[in-house]
DNA sequence: GACCACGGCCAC
DNA sequence: AAACGTGGCCGTGGTC
């Protein structure tokens, strides 16, 4: 083992991970260790209760479904839906999965119009996901304290973000049907509140950061929502003429950069036309120059070294050049820089929670989540953001939000 | 009963 | 073209 520790020390120090490692993951394992110890408080009589009504729903999608289809079959059947809709029914399935055509929520949606039984299907997919996996999975899970404690996985992601199991408390459902009756199940002791911070836009400040785009940090610089600001310059209105449905699109392109989406990626997720959605990213690119530059160069350099890198010095190698390894080169920079920046903040919340009587309870990659005594929830509230503000300095600012509430459902906003 | 691959779907 | 990046969990259908 000494022999080892000697051989990974030497090659740390050689490819410059000390920082990362001794100045973050290794004060961020006491971190991890101190939200798993203290866990979440669940009220599973909520969950129980909304099992009950999930059950009875179901059920009466089941028996509309049955009827529609003219026969008994197994519902969770991805196979035997397939012989229904496509062999029974005559439907057309637009997407193909390696195993035969795909009955995916895209599809049942496209073929709504075919039969009233697509909808219900839908209806009862979304159903049966909130009774497996929340209602029914979470309180099996919470231990005799009443609470649940994940483990927090921190060599689990290739971007240096953490990952949550058993459970995954970072896939909590939170605006979809059902999910205000879940979290509504995640609560805090008498007399305590529970507190949350989230950064706003931070993969999109980060790639501000980056790419020195002159529009893009003005753009944080005055606190613009990014998605109005966007839809205003691509679809040329003004920032307050901007319609619902350019912001969306305006949002999607703003993510898709990120992910390093191409227009055939655009087309299929907001429904226009691929000449359409080519002509909207030639908009961007001439609008955010920097941006463009950036994302190219960012690839480029990840293939020329072999590996990308966050802004503290975290590496992902990087092999190939497919399109998949160029879109994992141009996300993983930002991911990871978003994934640093939270980190840091936690470490240097850490030392000052017991002072407040707080205990930092979960993390969701932008997210921080802690459970404080009433009293002294103001003022730990404008420590704890200052900190996630202030953990490094960007050419943007960094913005936080800040909520409070008594259960997962109902956070309001503080200030 | 343990494990796996797959399709599907929840989060950021 | 691994056609949008990072994860974990569910039920099915299958193997051992």
């Amino acid at each position: 083992m000494f022999e080892l520790e000697k051989l990974l020390k030497k090659k740390t120090r050689d490819m410059g991970l000390v920082t990362i490692y001794s100045d973050m993951e290794k004060p961020l394992a006491a971190v991890l260790a101190h939200m798993e110890f203290y866990g979440v408080k669940l009220d599973s009589g909520k969950l129980a209760n909304y099992s009950l009504a999930l059950e009875k729903e179901i059920d009466e999608a089941r028996v509309k479904i049955l009827n529609l289809a003219g026969e008994d079959f197994n519902i969770n059947s991805n196979v035997e839906m397939r012989r229904i809709l496509f062999e029974k029914m005559k439907l057309v399935s637009k997407k193909k999965t390696k195993t035969g055509a795909s009955v995916d929520a895209e599809v049942l949606r496209d073929l709504a119009g075919e039969s009233p039984i697509c909808a219900e299907l839908l209806k009862y997919r979304a159903l049966a996901k909130m009774k497996s996996t929340y209602a029914d999975a979470l309180p099996a899970l919470v231990a005799p304290d009443g609470r649940l404690h994940t483990t927090f996985n921190a060599t689990g992601t290739l971007t240096g973000r953490l990952s949550s199991s058993k459970p995954n408390l970072q896939n909590i459902p939170k605006g979809v049907a059902g999910s205000g009756e879940i979290r509504g199940a995640f609560v805090c002791d008498e007399g305590k509140v529970l507190l949350s911070g989230d950064y706003s836009q931070i993969d999109l400040r980060v790639l501000a950061h980056f790419s020195g785009d002159e529009r893009l940090i003005e753009a944080f610089s005055k606190d613009e929502d990014i998605h109005n600001f966007t839809a205003s310059l691509v679809f040329g209105t003004g920032i307050n003429e901007v319609t619902k449905e350019q912001r969306r699109i305006a949002k999607t392109v703003n993510f898709g950069i990120v992910y390093g989406m191409s227009s055939f990626g655009l087309a299929a997720d907001i429904e226009i036309s691929r000449k359409e959605a080519d002509d909207i990213i030639k908009e961007y690119w001439k609008l955010f120059p920097g941006v463009k530059h950036y994302v190219k160069n960012s690839a480029e350099g990840a293939f020329e070294r072999g590996y990308t890198e966050t802004l503290f010095g975290r590496r992902r190698i990087l092999t190939g050049r497919t399109p998949f390894d160029r879109r994992a080169a141009i996300n993983t920079p930002i991911q990871g820089t978003s994934s640093d920046i939270i980190k840091k903040a936690m470490i240097d919340i850490f030392p000052r929670l017991s002072e407040h009587g707080a205990v930092m309870i979960l993390q969701v990659h932008d997210e921080l989540l802690f459970e404080i005594d009433q009293q002294n929830a103001g003022k730990f509230a404008k420590i704890s953001r200052g900190f996630m503000e202030k953990a490094v300095k960007l050419s943007v600012p960094l913005k936080v939000n800040m909520q409070r509430g008594f259960n997962f459902a109902e956070m309001e906003n503080i200030e």
